[in-house]
DNA sequence: AGCACGCCGACT
DNA sequence: GTCGGCGTGCTC
């Protein structure tokens, strides 16, 4: 009987393709096994075996070529049943879900060569033929004292192997240390060349290895302990948790407990973050208690270190501990216990650019419900879905209020930057406020954190006599101005453009930034208080290493840290005594319903970054608007008042979580095409779905990226339908589109539940 | 997404 | 006369 295996391949088509097992590798595939196969007229792709079976399909079928693992897979079935479930639920392809997945370097593809994973060898040298049945030291005694050279190598390979003294523990030696030691090449060549020293090449991979000693977790507090047992205890019956602890309430010691608790049952444990920035300083600690027993994955390690992980996690001896960001929830876990996602509020759990929009704690939740493992997420802001899951029974709830060390919350104080301004007494962004804080803190040798949510010097460049603002060639925006690469950049495709001289529209050479940045707050600091060490943390500073930045700030070599959103994540620093929030209006005034959202949490959690031990912080936040309702909530610390205002709100106007969105995107070079398509579309949706359920289609506030026209439509689902037949519903309508014929030159996406 | 096939402009 | 521009069509 013939065999057919339905592989997914790392294209965007919606359906997997079905090739003839050949008889001879009918032992070899069995779902999970990366097999070559043909595809189209002149391609060689890495798939995956989904399912073996007998149906010949009704199409032409083409043979696979070779099965590379040798019947082994390197897809467990639960990672096969994810990516099936992520493909449905964000209505992407499999093999978008693939290429997010697996590591390029576990699938070569013919086009592009440089991806395929190589493993790490080193050149170690041990004796030669020559020297059978002879000690190196007695062969060493008939070298002439003239051949100086020989007579070190073979001196120092002697003491680095320790041969002779006992054959039994005689060690590796290697090559690279050999030459550098002794630095003789053709001394090193010669004695090969007679040999009596022989070359030979091991394979050593490239996982780092870790060489400290553990340490117990430490003692947790009162609070810690009592957070800890309700967690046992609400995983008793519910799969998911959500511990809600006030910042620096010291979660991080709290899970160390659980992820030992859950090694010792020989169980794996997922660690997520939100992002690398973070991983470092987590990593230290968590490598302290666990050591050898755990790894770090994420998008921004090297493919071939994330392709070690991988064969590592399938083989005998799988690391128990993974820290990683989103993109860890696809790896190859066998025994997967628990579940941690911190700071699970953070946005950028959240994947938004090419398919899949995933999710990360959502796909976390997911991922342990099908392997019968326990989710704990944990934030000082949780999210309002999750909390709202929370309070509706779906997860546990945990809440810790007291802070490590009983350290008091920081002093809130709201400046209404709008009156001073009319005063004339703003300097800048520093209201005389901010300004006394600083230098007091300045005084004190304590340290300041300013927040500030825009990168670059300036907003826009613009010409004050006409009006004329630089705007991107490509993208339907203005350009943000950064003075120290005497650029302008397009923040949304990144190219790089010279600030002219005089303005082009009516030739006058006033033009000037308008707005601030980050890297202007830098400038303007330096003036303001010269005598301080200010150091700036963003994406721009980050290039030079924001790694050495943070380092510098932790152990106070420097007194103000700048920086965007960056300086909220979630890092401990003992010694700041001030935050400055410096425009709390630009963080709370984007267009959409997750705003307040936004600000609540980013204000909160950089507010948390102030106080320690003996001092109360101080947070200064200015903002025009000091009646707004959000600023009074942050002020007090209070989360519930915030989350109930929050629901109330989204309940009037039908958001999440009492409906659920999906996002849909219609892009293309011309315009009108772009413009008739989406027209089309949201009408055939509102014919499946209802008027009042479909909004749009907009042109979003960004309405031209890289040349790409967009529009956008926006679908409210109630909750009362399932997500498979909603899901189901909108595909129907795209092959509408198709069958009207609007398909040229035009990309259709979806986002499910969109941020 | 690739990659090939296919039909029109500026070059040796 | 070609080289090569990117429109569109297909991939088990």
């Amino acid at each position: 009987m013939e065999l057919f295996a339905d592989i997914m391949l790392p294209v965007p088509l919606n359906r997997l393709f079905t090739y003839l097992v050949p008889k001879t590798l009918e032992q070899l595939v069995v779902p999970g096994v990366r097999v070559y196969v043909p595809f189209g007229k002149n391609r060689q792709l890495t798939g995956i075996v989904v399912a073996v079976h007998n149906n010949r399909p009704d199409c032409q079928v083409r043979e696979i070529m070779s099965v590379p693992d040798g019947g082994i897979p390197s897809v467990l079935e639960g990672q096969l049943k994810l990516m099936k479930w992520m493909a449905a639920y964000c209505m992407c392809s499999p093999g978008d879900v693939m290429k997010a997945a697996i590591p390029a370097g576990l699938r070569p593809d013919s086009s592009a060569n440089e991806h395929v994973y190589k493993p790490r060898t080193e050149l170690f040298v041990r004796s030669g033929n020559a020297l059978d049945g002879i000690q190196p030291a007695d062969y060493l005694a008939t070298v002439p004292k003239a051949a100086a050279k020989r007579r070190e190598i073979l001196e120092k390979y002697i003491e680095l192997s320790g041969i002779g003294t006992n054959p039994a523990d005689s060690r590796p030696v290697s090559k690279r240390f050999l030459s550098e030691t002794c630095k003789s090449p053709s001394a090193l060549k010669a004695l090969v060349e007679a040999g009596i020293l022989e070359i030979y090449e091991v394979e050593t991979g490239r996982l780092p290895v870790f060489r400290g000693k553990t340490v117990e977790p430490s003692e947790l507090s009162a609070a810690q302990q009592k957070a800890l047992d309700d967690i046992r205890l609400s995983f008793r019956t519910k799969n998911v948790c959500l511990l809600h602890g006030v910042t620096s309430c010291g979660k991080t010691e709290i899970y160390i407990h659980l992820i030992k608790e859950q090694i010792e049952r020989g169980r794996q444990v997922l660690y997520l973050l939100p992002e690398i920035a973070l991983t470092t300083q987590i990593m230290h600690r968590l490598q302290n208690v666990f050591g050898d027993n755990m790894c770090v994955y994420h998008s921004k390690c090297a493919d071939n270190i994330r392709v070690e992980v991988w064969k590592r996690l399938c083989g005998p001896d799988p690391y128990k501990l993974i820290l990683g960001a989103r993109s860890a929830v696809f790896l190859p876990l066998q025994n997967l216990g628990l579940v941690i996602v911190d700071e699970e509020h953070e946005p950028s759990f959240k994947q938004e650019d090419p398919a899949p929009r995933y999710h990360g704690r959502n796909t976390a939740v997911m991922l342990a419900a099908m392997n019968g493992a326990r989710c704990l997420l944990g934030s000082a802001t949780p999210a309002i879905e999750s909390y709202s899951n929370a309070v509706g029974g779906k997860y546990g709830l945990v809440t810790l209020t007291e802070r490590y060390r009983k350290i008091e919350l920081p002093e809130i104080c709201i400046v209404n930057t709008a009156e001073l301004a009319r005063k004339k007494y703003m300097k800048g962004l520093f209201s005389p406020q901010l300004e006394d804080a600083v230098r007091e803190a300045l005084q004190e040798k304590r340290q300041v954190i300013l927040f500030h949510n825009r990168r670059g010097y300036a907003g826009t460049v613009e010409c004050p006599d006409c009006g004329w603002v630089q705007k991107c060639d490509r993208c339907d925006v203005s350009l943000t101005w950064h003075k120290s690469f005497r650029a302008a950049t397009c923040h949304y495709c990144g190219k790089n453009y010279q600030v002219p001289s005089a303005c082009p529209s009516c030739g006058k050479s006033n033009l000037r930034g308008r707005g601030y940045g980050t890297e202007r707050i830098e400038e303007d600091i330096k003036k303001l208080f010269p005598e301080a060490r200010a150091a700036r943390l963003d994406l721009d500073s980050s290039k030079s290493g924001y790694e050495d930045i943070l380092c510098d700030f932790q152990e106070g070599r420097t007194d103000i840290l700048i920086g965007t959103q960056m300086v909220s994540k979630g890092l401990d620093f003992n010694n700041v005594s001030v935050v400055g929030i410096l425009q709390a209006d630009s963080i709370m005034s984007y267009p959409d319903f997750r705003a307040t959202e936004r600000a609540y949490q980013l204000m909160a959690q950089v507010a948390g970054r102030a106080g320690r031990r003996d001092i109360r912080g101080k947070v200064i936040l200015q903002t025009r608007r000091p009646d707004t309702q959000v600023l009074e909530l942050i002020r007090k610390n209070d989360y519930t008042g915030f989350y109930i205002s929050q629901m109330e709100e989204r309940n009037l106007f039908s958001y999440p979580p009492y409906t659920r969105l999906v996002a849909v995107s219609v892009k293309g070079k011309d315009v009108d095409k772009v413009q008739k398509a989406a027209d089309e579309l949201s009408e055939i949706l509102r014919n499946i779905f209802g008027q009042d359920k479909v909004l749009g289609p907009d042109a979003p506030q960004v309405s031209r990226i890289q040349f790409m026209h967009i529009r956008k439509i926006i679908i409210r689902i109630s909750l009362d339908k399932t997500t498979e037949e909603s899901r189901r519903m909108i595909s129907l309508a795209s092959d509408e589109l198709d069958r009207r014929g609007h398909r040229a030159g035009i990309t259709v996406s979806f986002d499910a539940d969109p941020q």
